[in-house]
DNA sequence: CTGAAAATTGCGAATCATTCGCAAAAAATA
DNA sequence: TATTTTTTGCGAATGATTCGCAATTTTCAG
């Protein structure tokens, strides 16, 4: 494994959040060019060392993230408003994911699942009232 | 609502897969313009009438796709051979979403499930060697 | 250790889907 | 029907990702 691979593959091994490829071309400036990433990333999730997930974000678009494969799989939740990971713990669907597999005739090789909406922080925020419009009728704090 | 609008919820609320906006957009041609295609799908989801998932399809690359929301929420499947859609049916992951939800301290506002792998049809076919890359020491047809 | 052959990189130029700007057209209001 | 508010069409940005290709590393046999 070359420098550059061995380096996106550590950034990915000793991240707690999935990182974009923006993130990861950051944190690799200067050791080897962002197109380098791609390709390192790519090879990294061919060789089942990642993987990675899309997803929407309402304020940023499309965003697509990867994680190592080393710790075993799990979910995340990302918020809409601070836009930070929040770790959902260890996969739960295998069983359903089973039976739909059998139910619809089909070979399963990967799944995606994630959640998004407002992390603890972030409900509080009197910002809070643009997105979720309700919960009005109290007396807000302005 | 506008033409345009109508016709794109129309096409959604008949379609039995997901649709891409490129999809929506030919079914479009000569109604409206792929612009508006965009302006119509994003007014559709944030009024509630669609939704959408972004999926990552080794041969495609991410591609993401609305369905209406007039049918309740449910889950599908993406063969990477044959890039179908099957339906995997009603969502069944409401329960553990929601213990997820107050374990990590979050408000989950949308989730986003689907797998993909290979499809009754592609499960059987001579190329399967190139992405399943095992099952092999039977005699293959060739 | 070499030296060639194979694989990987840097960089700038393409792509591709999606978004924007803005004047014209359509819809909502009064 | 006149006026105001929205939506459209179109072509020009964008932004993320991919490509082409020559220069640089790696790999590996000798
Ligand atoms: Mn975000
Ligand atoms: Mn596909
Ligand atoms: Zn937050
Ligand atoms: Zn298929």
């Amino acid at each position: 494994m070359t420098k550059a691979r061995k380096g996106v593959k550590r950034l990915l091994d000793e991240a707690e959040k999935p990182l974009s490829a923006l993130d990861v071309g950051t944190l690799m400036e200067g050791v080897c060019d962002l197109a380098t990433v791609y390709r390192s990333l790519h090879y990294l999730e061919e060789n089942g060392f990642a993987e990675s997930f899309v997803l929407h974000c309402s304020a940023h678009g499309t965003e697509r993230y990867y994680v190592s494969r080393k710790a075993p799989h799990r979910h995340w939740f990302h918020c809409e408003r601070c836009h930070r990971f929040i770790d959902l713990g260890a996969c739960r669907i295998g069983a359903i994911l089973k039976s739909m597999e059998s139910e619809a005739g089909v070979l399963i090789r990967h799944h995606a699942l994630y959640a998004t909406g407002l992390c603890e922080g972030c409900r509080g925020e009197d910002s809070v009232s643009e997105l979720v419009e309700k919960e009005r009728g109290e007396e807000g704090r302005e």
